[in-house]
DNA sequence: AACTATTTATAAGA
DNA sequence: TTCTTATAAATAGTT
């Protein structure tokens, strides 16, 4: 599409490079726009050069930036945290439960069993917890990671409204 | 860039907007691997055709399908659903705890409260993640939102290979 | 950044 | 849908 054919294979010369991507990202976003306006279709890219500066497009209203994911994330921990804590107590307050079991079993040794197996259920309680804890940890960054073209975009970066204008 | 000029306007012929979706997309996708083989860099597009039909390409090996997230949500319901039931079985054990204790009380009315705050920590706990499960599903259902352009692409279409190959 | 010779994409037609 | 082709648009190399 220019003054000659070119291989396809990746542009060597550093200079080239940077022209080339330039040009024709904006020519990829544009046909992308084209096509979202066209055909009403929602569009997205995102896409990171050869320096790995990330470039994104959206239609209509995508925005790729993530300071709420990253809330959420600090909430849910937090949440976890909450949790975890109540359990620290109820643990704390069956040990007491247990202490004063102690002198119950003297009395009546059938309340033993009701209390121990209430007392191991809230430790695998908290083991499971924390499992979990772990589990929602990794899930959100496997999420991230398959997703992270989309999510790693930090700095999106439109095209300019002068070039989409032209076609417009 | 055809027999005539056209409008940047939605196309509103539905037949002709069926083909200008197909023949466009399969443009902005071909540009994109020329871009991505030019100049090394990743691209990743995702859009949903008029009729919401997600199709995506990505390179290098940018797989939008989510077999897996899904399988994880799962897990992570059924985890859940483990640690609910479990509540639910420590829950009855607190019950019998407490069918006992009135029986406890008259000989030691001091066990009463202790047993009373455990029992409530438990149903207080079940409370909490019964929450959390909703926040963990809603963190997940939002993330999926926010980045749904690549999430909801349960069907990817990537270009056919001899499509590419033309250009290879 | 602009220019322009060419290649490439595609709108309409078959 | 798939192919053909006249024409519009993108862009490689140049300035």
């Amino acid at each position: 599409m220019g003054r000659r054919k070119i291989e396809m294979k990746k542009v060597e010369n550093t200079g080239a490079l940077q022209v080339t991507f330039s040009k024709r990202r904006n020519g990829v976003f544009k046909k992308a726009n084209e096509l979202a306006i066209l055909c009403g279709a929602i569009v997205a890219i995102i896409c990171f050069s050869p320096g790995k500066k990330p470039y994104s497009f959206g239609h209509p209203n995508v925005d790729f930036s993530r300071p709420k994911g990253d809330k959420k994330i600090e909430m849910l921990n937090k949440e976890l945290a909450d949790v975890l804590e109540k359990l620290e107590i109820a643990k704390r307050k069956n040990k007491m439960l247990d202490k004063s079991q102690k002198e119950m079993e003297k009395e009546n040794p059938l309340f033993r069993p009701i209390n121990e197996l209430s007392k191991s259920e809230v430790f695998e309680l908290k083991g499971k917890l924390e499992e979990l804890r772990d589990k929602v940890k990794d899930q959100l960054n496997d999420m991230e990671a398959s997703s992270s073209l989309l999510l790693l975009a930090k700095e999106p970066v439109f095209m300019k409204k002068e070039d989409f204008a032209k076609d417009i």
